[in-house]
DNA sequence: TTTTGCGTTAACAGTTTTGTAAACGCTCAT
DNA sequence: ATGAGCGTTTACAAAACTGTTAACGCAAAA
């Protein structure tokens, strides 16, 4: 592999890392992720580990919970006792529906806040300032609501049709 | 405000705390956002830190921070030295299209990097490796691109519709 | 049975983040 | 001018997070 390769793959492998980062999966997910995308080949816990310059440990964490996404497989060679990983042949895939089951979950717990409250408020006894709180909570309904269709209808039907 | 009214916000708060940190803005500018659309008068910078139990310098920062996406105002009252603050009238459309921004944001920087990536594998002797690697990032690019679009057409045709 | 090599777990140390208290500076009223 | 009241800045303390080292458990080989 040429000088310039591997520092195409070193930096696209740095972008994974802050991008799962913002996701609030911890850089390391990302990085390996990235890393393993770009490796036509499986690789040991080890390899991945001296790749990214990185201890064993934090490597094995990070990879079940790819792996507990979807977006690792595991494998092994016989006569040899370590585990090898590579990227999930449906990465694409499971990376969207991922991201969408994440929003939808944030989502819909903030459809159960806001149904709560605008119950709990109903039962109170309503004055000038219970009014007011009670608008606005349903205003955020509202918001959400459409939010939602959006999210679930031309998103989901274009995107995981991809492969 | 009843009892129960006032624990009904208290949690619509924390919510939007949390909600706030998921996105990277800091759990103090969602408290303050919720806190002000819940509250039909304007109030000063004492009066929130008083309510979210916080102290006013941490209040100065955040608030600033909401002017400047658009999602407060600041006003004055003559023979007054505060400066008071609300929710901005379209918060609703600044908050769209504040996420919007975020995503393609994002999205734009992942662009330029893989632009990058494909030209420098291209100058470079293409070995087997290279090809390879080539390939992956085709696949990313493809990728992004319909993200893109589908982020494009209805999303923000819908969403700044709204009111 | 013992040994070796692996993935995992647990305690810890370094770093970053977050919010506070106190000092500051500015504007307005006196 | 001087003092009071406000928002802001700065220095710092506490808390949270991240990744490492070292110990552990377990399976396969000797």
């Amino acid at each position: 592999m040429s000088d310039a390769t591997a520092q195409v793959r070193k930096r696209l492998t740095e972008i994974g890392g802050r991008t799962a980062q913002d996701l609030g999966l911890g850089r390391i997910v990302g990085q390996i992720l990235v890393h393993l995308y770009l490796t036509p080949n499986e690789e040991s816990l080890e390899d991945i580990a001296k790749e990214l310059e990185l201890s064993k440990a934090a490597i094995s964490i990070a990879a079940r919970q790819l792996e507990s996404l979807g977006l690792l497989r595991r494998s092994w060679k016989s006569g040899d006792r370590k585990t090898y990983y590579r990227t999930a042949d449906d990465i694409a895939t499971a990376l969207h529906q991922g991201l969408l089951i994440m929003v939808r979950n944030k989502m819909s717990l903030l459809a159960t806040e806001l149904q709560a409250a605008e119950s709990e408020l109903n039962t109170a006894d309503v004055g000038a300032e219970e009014e007011f709180i009670l608008g606005r909570v349903k205003r955020a309904k509202k918001l959400r609501d459409t939010a939602m269709a959006v999210l679930e209808n031309p998103l989901v039907k274009l995107l995981t049709r991809m492969k």
